[in-house]
RNA sequence: CGGGGCGUAGCGCAGCCUGGUAGCGCACUUGCUUGGGGUGCAAGGGGUCGUGGGUUCAAAUCCCACCGCUCCGACCA
């Protein structure tokens, strides 16, 4: 491809809203230009990333044995109620109506789709095991889209969906999209781990992330330092370890004054106890219904919000306000405790089944129970790990180790998920005893996008982008340093060709500017190999070819640069 | 949703406080120049000053509303 023909803007000033690196940088290299909050237009260069790792995935998704088919954007109502998701999907569901005032939405996702498609043309379990995966454009109307392309609204996603004749060989699948998977980032040539993870709003209960290592990930992994248990912050399980109990014995419930301590360590200290002698009640407002829900957490503790969504079934909901406080528990902020509130599920975490004697706010300004007790003053309704986990905690697998914490970007999410959409939505099959089965089902999707800005938060340096190869837009850059029709070019344009005939995406640079211009935008956009040809090392029949990534260059012959670029290429 | 900031040429910004009809750098056009790390010089083109309303002889500038963008926060009781 020449330069001159391709479209590529290059800008000397990243604009003032981009934040991380990968923004900044695909940007000023003129790889994406953005429309409106999370929304970007793909520039060419942009478009040929996508289109390397889209390939790659292609690939190993066909090796893996499934089969790329293309579903809506645009979905009808219906599908979504038939899941029960268009309640519960939240805001993040982009909903419009029609012409004629039905209801649809924009995929996010396409459970529904898929679902509703193969319910409709299952009969056998001869037609299985089905996998079905498509690359598509997805939005997601995120409260607060940003980084590029890291957390756009409109996004590039590959999805598939497995399924299977039962749990064993949906599993059995699932592992093989596990190692699928491995194989896509392993030759997308980026760092990464494979962790437990919840499974948020697509429900299921076995899942792992793919995080990319980047010290500007969004995400929180927690890592064992001694085994290879890692997970999702969100996820990571607990290791229970009981204390904070001076004595068995049940004390007499009592109501104590406590002016102007809200906080956890202001009664803590105003009562002379540990924050770990105390349990905070936190109320939780179910975006469906609006419905509260309180939690039970001991007071040096966090609760984690995923594993909460996951408690409720995948239910999106958000910490109570000061009104909604006052309206369900009677009391204001601060003051909330689970004795003699009504009307309302009270969830606890496991950290607090073994408690004794403890504090909680007694749903009145300024007042707490001391020795408040399970059972005996008020009934849990459900017990579950809802603590999030925090680095330096014990790890539950192993009996040394403790949790490391690193940053990763999420690009990449397998999930089981049982029968959670094929029975709601009647995907079922005769067995070969001719009976009605529901098949199990799996999914399994990639930000391709973000793979792409992942990769450059994790390859760049002060200069700009440096691609990794399989997925640069271009495998070599020649740098024609001519002025003019000269001999330069025209050199520069025979080695061209000689390296588009052997397949190689190659970039001319065959502009008019100055060499420092040349130098400095090859530099920005990354393209992993560069041909630089100039006046004075041509007439000695010789060129130079420099590696990006560590900036070394070597100087051959005009001869044998198009042979030491194959075989650079395929090191 | 709450709070802050911003909205002036394609991009980055100044001007606003103290009203008088818009400027700088980059980019772009033309000419010359230079030619191995964003060459130099010169001459140009390009702006409903986010939108609407108000105050005023006069508004980018002051006031109000709205819209958009952006950052932080989103409550641990």
């Amino acid at each position: 491809m020449k330069w001159s023909q391709f479209f590529i803007q290059t800008l000397r000033e990243a604009p003032s809203d981009a934040e991380v690196v990968s923004h900044q940088l695909m940007v000023r290299a003129g790889f994406i230009r953005k429309v409106a909050a999370g929304i970007y237009n793909y520039l060419p260069l942009g478009l040929r990333v996508l289109r390397k790792i889209e390939d790659i995935i292609r690939e190993e998704m066909n090796a893996a044995g499934a089969t790329e088919v293309l579903l809506p954007i645009i979905m009808p109502r219906e599908l979504w109620d038939q899941s029960g998701r268009w309640k519960v999907y939240g805001k993040e569901l982009l909903r419009l109506k029609d012409r004629h005032e039905r209801d649809y939405c924009v995929g996010p996702t396409h459970e529904e789709a898929i679902t509703s498609l193969v319910a409709g043309e299952l009969r056998s379990y001869r037609q299985l095991p089905l996998n079905l995966y498509q690359i598509q454009t997805k939005f997601r109307d995120e409260i607060r889209p940003r980084f590029g392309l890291m957390r756009g609204r409109e996004f590039i996603m590959k999805d598939a969906y497995s399924f299977d004749v039962s749990e064993e060989k949906a599993m059995e699948t699932y592992r093989q999209m596990e190692k699928a998977y491995r194989r896509i980032f392993d030759r997308c040539g980026l760092q990464y781990r494979s962790v437990e993870a919840l499974s948020g709003a697509i429900g299921g209960n076995v899942s792992h992330e793919f995080q990319v290592l980047a010290s500007s990930g969004e995400d929180e992994i927690l890592s064992c330092d001694h085994c290879d248990y890692a997970a999702n912050a969100d996820k990571a399980q607990v290791r229970s370890e009981a204390q904070g109990q001076k004595t068995s014995e049940l004390l007499v419930c009592e109501k104590v004054t406590t002016p102007q301590k809200t906080s956890v360590e202001e009664v803590a200290q105003f009562l002379n106890l540990k924050p770990y002698h105390l349990v905070k009640t936190l109320i939780y407002v179910l975006e469906q219904d609006q419905s509260a829900v309180a939690v039970l957490i001991r007071g040096d503790h966090e609760v984690s919000e995923g594993k909460l969504q996951s408690l409720l079934n995948g239910a999106t909901m958000q910490l109570a306000d000061e009104k909604t406080v006052q309206k369900v528990t009677g009391g204001p902020c601060g003051y909330s405790g689970p004795i003699g509130l009504k009307g309302i599920s009270l969830y606890a975490d496991e950290s607090v089944r073994s408690m004794k004697n403890f504090v909680v706010g007694a749903n009145e300004a300024e007042v707490h129970w001391v020795n408040a007790n399970l059972d005996r003053d008020f009934k849990v309704e459900r017990f579950a790990d809802l603590r999030r986990v925090q680095k330096g905690d014990s790890c539950p697998r192993c009996e040394k180790g403790r949790y490391q914490s690193h940053r990763g970007i999420e690009v990449g999410q397998v999930f089981y998920l049982g029968t959670k959409y094929s029975t709601p939505m009647g995907v079922r099959f005769l067995d070969e005893n001719g009976k009605e089965k529901t098949a199990f089902m799996g999914c399994y999707g990639i930000g391709v996008g973000r793979t792409a800005a992942a990769a450059i938060e994790q390859n760049h340096d002060e200069h700009g982008i440096i691609w990794p190869l399989p997925m640069a837009p271009f495998s070599v850059e020649i740098l024609s340093l001519h002025k003019g029709e000269d001999e330069v070019l025209r050199e520069a344009q025979k080695i061209y060709e000689k390296l588009t005939e052997k397949g190689i995406d190659v970039l001319i640079d065959d502009r008019n500017e100055s060499p420092g211009v040349k130098f400095k935008d090859a530099d920005l956009i990354g393209i992993p190999w560069v041909i630089i040809i100039g006046a004075k090392s041509l007439a000695r029949q010789e060129v130079e070819i420099k590696e990006r990534r560590t900036g070394q260059k070597q100087t051959l012959s005009v001869k044998m640069v198009v042979d030491k670029i194959v075989e650079v290429l395929n090191a």
